[in-house]
DNA sequence: GTTCAAGTTGACGTTAACGTAAACGTATTT
DNA sequence: AAATACGTTTACGTTAACGTCAACTTGAAC
């Protein structure tokens, strides 16, 4: 097992992150380091917590929000209760995780329309001579068709 | 075309805000509803605008963010320099939005597997006998499997 | 031995995105 | 005319997620 621990800096180069930044995840009780006299050791399973916490931020979730769902992997649930009610908070994950997915997918449609647009625009700028009206009709239909979403 | 306009409590109430926060957007340069006497009249467009900058925050988008997408529709663009700039953030944006879908996608990985696991579990509980230590090894497969990610 | 790089603990500052409360206008319902 | 509902402006408050010092320790390097 090669490199088992790692120091505060080496995890802020690799994720792109300030220390100031790990340090703060450690006070809102995030991960747990070792100390080694004052220094801090973190683990691969730290180091784990982050990325996923990390991975949380990119998708807009809060700190407490990635906590909780870290979380739902550590078997604390123990009674059935406790499953069920497990159970149900997945599926609310689940659930807007997947409007998340639409409204991602939704966006990278729009994207994609844009940039058509743009290159025939430049494609047709490349030909010297154009009507002036056809190229602004073509600006125009991307805005037209987003108006028109119920 | 019916109700061609829309009042500020309306747009509150269909999209599940306060109307503080639209009249935030409104500070913030957002939305530019017109005028009856002072009360605020806003048009469908301006309600797709809202839309928008919502499902911007819904995947974790600032105002600002959401508001640079939405210009990306409006044809401000004319010369060739613009449209090239745009064609290159339209990249930008598509590369981190892609980002975010794996994100998401791993994540419902992620539940998939905790719910197989309680429902397995719960299952088990079901039949009134079984042994405790293959429960325990259950309930901690995902945990390791978690943290075997590189 | 000192200089340096990397670490530490406070503590206060900052920004975005609203919340909240006060004080007021206007229209209609009773 | 009094109350009710809906709207307005102004302004200060709040929370999350860090940034930014300042002052100190500690081990290694010169």
């Amino acid at each position: 097992m090669p490199n088992t621990t790692y120091t505060i800096s080496q995890l802020a180069e690799e994720f792109g992150v300030t220390t100031r930044t790990i340090r703060f995840y450690e006070e809102k009780g995030l991960v747990h380091p070792r100390r080694e006299g004052q220094k801090r050791l973190y683990s691969p399973a730290d180091r784990v917590r982050i990325k996923l916490i990390l991975r949380g931020k990119r998708i807009g979730m809060s700190l407490e929000e990635s906590v909780e769902v870290i979380d739902m992997y550590d078997p604390e649930h123990n009674n059935r209760e406790q499953l069920q009610s497990l159970v149900c908070t997945v599926e609310d994950k689940r659930a807007r995780l997947l409007q998340q997915k639409k409204d991602i997918e939704d966006m990278l449609a729009g994207l994609d329309e844009v940039q058509a647009l743009c290159e025939q625009n430049l494609a047709e700028q490349g030909l010297v001579e154009k009507s002036l009206a056809e190229k602004s009709r073509a600006e125009k239909s991307v805005a037209e068709r987003v108006r028109k979403q119920s």
